[in-house]
DNA sequence: ACCTTAGCGGAGGTATGGTTCCGTTTGTCA
DNA sequence: TGACAAACGGAACCATACCTCCGCTAAGGT
């Protein structure tokens, strides 16, 4: 791959991070090309498609996602506090990225859901063993499940998409948390 | 305002909601008139365009939960577990109404919400009432608002409005109701 | 320095879907 | 029943936005 390729689809990238983020998924890829100092064309040899750039940008936020586990996973004290407590940087992360807020709330793209399969099952896996030694230590609510985790933080995404809501997302996260934990 | 025009919009609203129950807000103006039996032109008769289409659904909807709050207002017991009751309802009556869960659910038009600032005013004038009621008896967390109803049902709505999550709004539910509970 | 070719740019094709326009139909009233 | 206007239908219009195509540029090896 020549040098200047790979430097292009890096900007091409950050550019749509950007625009998405600002403009959400209905940003169009003429403004990502322009954002990014390149031609359409550029744009298209570097991504088949829409769905695919968006897809790219989602699952680079999942496999940050899931190094935060990691992490929650190594830490000492609590593995469900330390569990809860990824979720929060999770959705500080996700706060400027609106292509992930909507990959999370309502009315997916199937095609960009897909391409994220992989790294979304490993985020599930980890996700699970927290849970059980949450569950465990008494910290989290007994009958507590993935499934929850992509329910409220689709949720949480909801609320930082909506504009008229803007910086209320954090007053949701904080009910959401307490829901999750243990009574 | 002849017999025929009075029905014909009656026919439009009830296919509108069948319609965007089904496909979403991308759903198309020509399906709306094809299932009410009637032609494009007849629907643009009777709404200047789609954002008020929407508006009138979604409109619809908060007079429905506003007269749920008002029932509420008037039982007899908590006053805070009534008002999540209420909640749960309407919920309930969202379910196979997509037009209104986008309404909720990140990234509004702020066309249709503009149209329902009347009613949704009205809601959250008895939603307040009711939590402070409440708060006092101490049913419902002490810090709760008006504005955690609003982000809270967006986050259910957004769950209902992903297929891939089909179902589970009503566990997600039961998570935010909990979460507003006192402890 | 030169040649090959990967990579680039951006005008334009095409599909989608909201909205308009106007000839025709049909309810209503005298 | 006849006339008038209100209401209808749906083909056509137009704006939007994704994507393709192809002539041009310049990177990188020899």
């Amino acid at each position: 791959m020549r040098a200047d390729a790979r430097r292009n689809r890096e900007r091409i990238v950050e550019a749509a991070r950007k625009v998405f983020g600002e403009a959400g998924n209905d940003a169009q890829m003429d403004d990502v090309a322009a954002a990014a100092g390149v031609g359409v064309g550029t744009v298209y040899r570097h991504f088949p498609n829409k769905d695919a750039l968006i897809g790219e940008l989602v699952n680079q936020k999942f496999i940050a996602i899931g190094k935060l586990l990691d992490e929650a996973a190594q830490a000492d004290g609590d593995k469900g506090e330390a569990l809860l407590r990824s979720l929060a940087k999770g959705a500080e992360q996700m706060e400027a990225d609106m292509a992930t807020q909507h990959a999370l709330s309502g009315m997916p793209r199937p095609a960009v859901w897909e391409m994220c399969a992989m790294t979304v099952a490993g985020v599930n896996e980890r996700s699970a063993k927290l849970i059980e030694s949450g569950i465990a230590s008494g910290s989290l609510r007994p009958d507590m499940t993935v499934a929850d985790i992509r329910m409220l933080m689709g949720g949480v995404a909801s609320t930082m998409a909506d504009p008229s809501l803007s910086g209320g997302w954090r007053r949701h996260l904080e009910l959401m948390l307490d829901a999750l934990r243990a009574r």
